[in-house]
DNA sequence: CCCTCCTTCTTAATCCATTAAGACCTTAAT
DNA sequence: ATTAAGGTCTTAATGGATTAAGAAGGAGGG
C-alpha cells in the first residue's frame, strides 16, 4: 500500500493516531467509521473531523481483510494472456457472466497474471481473495498447484477437471461428436479437422493421432475424441483424416489451416473447426480458392461466439450462463462439489450442406 | 478468507501452528517460506513437510499485504456494468492495454463493482490494491470520492479530470471538432448528431442545447462542444442542429437515432455519432430507408473500434496505448501528475462524401 | 587456548483494525 | 431511595505474518 506524501514526510495516519489526538481509545475511532450507533453524535463528528484533518485514508483494507477473514474478491486465472482473452469471443462471453455475478454480489474480480519466471512476487500466493476461478488451464500447469495450495474454494471451468472441486463445462466428447455427426449425416466422408489449443508449445502444422491424443488441454482432447468417435462409427478411418493444428486462435490462423486442408488431394468436402474464429478463417480460405460454401465445402465451428453474422453452423454453448454459475459457486461454495455439464446445441446455418454428388 | 474444512472441524493452521509442532519459533517457519538461505536445509525440509501434513495454506495473503504494505494489485473502476464493458469495443481495447501492462508487471487487476445501495460491503473501501484506475465516471459520482479518500495513487482515464492526479485521454473538443470539420469541409451544412453517454438518467430522445451542455460525462461534453464549435464557425446555427440522445451504446440504439434524425425535414445530409457502434446503427437505419451512403448520407463515428469492416469514417484514438500508459502510471506514480492527451486521427473511409448537389 | 567469524535460530517490535465484554454514568420508573 | 435500563466509551484479545537485531554454538586461524 503505497502512500501519497504531500510535500514533506508524514507518518502514516491510523486509527491510533486519531485516537491519540482526541484522547479516546482506538476502538472508539473504529466505531466512528463502522458503527455510528455506538457513539454519541458529537464525538463521532469530532472523530471524523480530525480524521479528515489528519488525512486519514480510512480503515486499512488489508488489515480489515485480515481481521474479518474476508477479502471481498474472487480471483480469476486464465490460461492465456489477457490481451488474448479480451479478444476472444468465447472468453468474453464467459467473463460477462462471471463479472455480472460478481457485480451483483458486490465483490471484486481479481484478474491474475499467470506466474512467470520474471515476476517478483507470485501473484496467486499473494492474491487477497475468497475463492479462485480457474479457466482452461493445461494439464499440470504450476499455477493450478499454487491455487490448490491456498485451500480456498476453487471452481474450474472447462479444464482441467480437479476431483473434489466444482467443475463447469460441457460434455466435450458429446459436443464434438454432435458436430462431426452433423457432417456425417449430411453425407460427408472426406472430412478435415482444424484445431487450436491442443498443446502449449506453439506448434502449427499437421498432427498425427499420437500427437492429437497427447493434447494437454483436456477439453480440446475431449472435443477431438468426439470428432474421432463420430467419424469412426461412420466407418471413416481416422488415421486418414487430415488434422491441422494451430497455435493461435485467429482468423488468419484459420485461413492458413483452410489452405493446408483444402490443398490436399482428394480435397475434403467438409471441415471441423474447434472455434468459430478458426472457422471464419477457413471460410476466408475457401473464398480465396473460389470454393462455394456450402456447395463445395461445409464448415462447422464451435461455441457460437462469432458465428451468427457469418451464417456459420456451430455448436452453441451457454458461455454466459457458465460464467454466472461459476460466480455463484464461488460466492457460495457447495458442500458437495459437483461436475456440472451445461447443455450444448447444434446450430445449423448456411455453412453446411450435403456434399455435391 | 474462507477455509475449506475436510470433514471435521479443524483449527486454522498458521505459521505458529507449525512452529509449535516443531518447537521452533514462528520467525523460523516464515524464513522457511520466504528466505531459504536463512535456514539449514534439514530444518527447512522438516518445516515444509510438517506444513504439508498440517495442510498449511501458505502465508496468509492479507497478513502479508498488511505487513509488507503492498497489495500486488491495482483496482479498476468503470462507469458501466461489466457486462456492458465486455461488449464495448472501445472499453475492450483499453482493457487490453491495461491488462497487458499489469500482466508484465506481475500484478493483478481488481475489477470493482460500482458501489450500490444493496451491497453489504463497500467495494472501493475494501479493495486491497496499491492504486486505482478510474475510467469514465460521471461528474460527482460517489465512487470517485471513495477512491480519493483512500489516498492511493489514482489515474483517471477519459473523465472526470481530477486536479492533482494523472489524467489520460484525448483532446475531446479538438477531436469532436475534427470530425465535424470533416463534414463541413465536404460541404455538408444539414448535420444531425447522435450521442450516447451524456447523462446517466437513461433518457433517450431529442436534447436541446441546455440539456446537451448539462451532460455529466465530461469527455462527451467536450466532444460535443467540439462538434458545436466546428459547426458554428462554419456558420451553422447550432440550435437548429437536430441532436438525438441515447441511453445505450448499441447498434439498435443507433438505428433508432438514425430513424429519428433521418425522419426530419429537411433531412440531414450527414450525421455525427459519438461512437462507432452507434454509427453502425445509423447505417442500418439508412439502409432501412433505402438511402445510399455516402451518396445520400454521410456518417462519422468515433473511436475506430468497430469501423474498419464497415468502411466507417471515424476518429481513431489509441485505446490500447492509453491502457498501457495508464498501467505504467499506476505502477510507478509520477511525482508531477500530468494531463496526458493522446493523439487522435481522422480516418476517412467510405461512409463520407460531399452531399449531392 | 583464545579470538573471530559464520551459520543458524530466536526475540520482539511492527503492520492496522475489529469487537465481545465490561465499566461508568445518567435517566427513568417503582 | 432503589433498581433497572440505556447510552457511551474502554479494555484487551485477536487476526497472521515479516524482519532487524541479537544470541548461541561451532569452525577456523593464530
Amino acid at each position: 500500500m503505497q502512500e501519497i506524501r504531500y510535500g514533506g514526510k508524514m507518518a502514516r495516519v491510523t486509527l491510533q493516531t486519531i485516537a491519540d489526538r482526541l484522547g479516546v481509545s482506538r476502538a472508539t475511532v473504529s466505531y466512528a467509521f463502522s458503527r455510528p450507533d455506538q457513539l454519541s453524535d458529537d464525538l463521532r463528528r469530532r472523530i471524523l473531523q480530525v480524521a479528515d484533518e489528519l488525512g486519514y485514508a480510512g480503515p486499512n483494507a488489508a488489515a480489515r481483510s485480515l481481521r474479518l477473514g474476508r477479502a471481498g474478491a474472487v480471483g480469476l486465472l486464465f490460461s492465456e494472456t489477457l490481451a488474448y482473452a479480451f479478444a476472444d469471443p468465447y472468453a468474453l462471453g464467459f467473463f460477462q457472466g462471471l463479472a455480472t455475478a460478481a457485480e451483483e454480489a458486490g465483490v471484486g474480480l481479481l484478474i491474475l497474471p499467470l506466474p512467470r519466471g520474471g515476476t517478483r512476487t507470485p501473484p496467486v500466493l499473494d492474491a487477497v481473495v475468497d475463492a479462485f476461478c480457474v479457466v482452461s488451464l493445461p494439464d499440470g500447469h504450476p499455477a493450478l498447484a499454487e491455487v490448490l495450495s491456498r485451500r480456498l474454494p476453487v471452481v474450474v471451468v472447462d479444464e482441467p477437471y480437479v476431483p473434489g472441486h466444482p467443475f463447469l463445462g460441457i460434455d466435450e466428447p458429446a459436443a464434438g461428436a454432435r458436430a462431426a455427426r452433423h457432417l456425417i449425416e449430411l453425407g460427408h466422408r472426406r472430412i478435415g479437422v482444424a484445431m487450436v489449443g491442443l498443446h502449449g508449445d506453439g506448434r502449427t502444422g499437421w498432427a498425427d493421432p499420437a500427437r492429437q491424443r497427447g493434447a494437454v488441454f483436456e477439453a480440446m482432447r475431449g472435443r477431438r475424441s468426439g470428432y474421432e468417435a463420430a467419424c469412426v462409427s461412420a466407418g471413416v478411418d481416422w488415421a486418414s483424416v487430415p488434422f491441422y493444428e494451430l497455435a493461435r486462435n485467429s482468423r488468419a490462423a484459420g485461413r492458413e489451416a483452410g489452405h493446408a486442408l483444402l490443398g490436399r488431394t482428394p480435397r475434403p468436402t467438409a471441415i471441423l473447426a474447434n472455434t468459430d474464429v478458426l472457422a471464419l478463417g477457413i471460410l476466408d480460405a475457401a473464398a480465396d480458392l473460389g470454393l462455394d460454401v456450402p456447395g463445395d465445402l461445409s464448415v462447422v465451428g464451435f461455441s457460437d461466439s462469432a458465428a451468427e453474422e457469418a451464417g456459420l453452423t456451430t455448436i452453441r454453448q451457454a458461455k454466459q450462463e457458465i460464467g454466472a454459475a461459476a460466480g455463484r459457486l464461488l460466492l457460495e461454495p457447495p458442500d458437495e462439489p459437483e461436475r456440472l455439464l451445461f447443455p450444448h446445441e447444434l446450430i445449423v446455418r448456411a455453412s453446411t450442406a450435403p456434399p455435391r454428388p
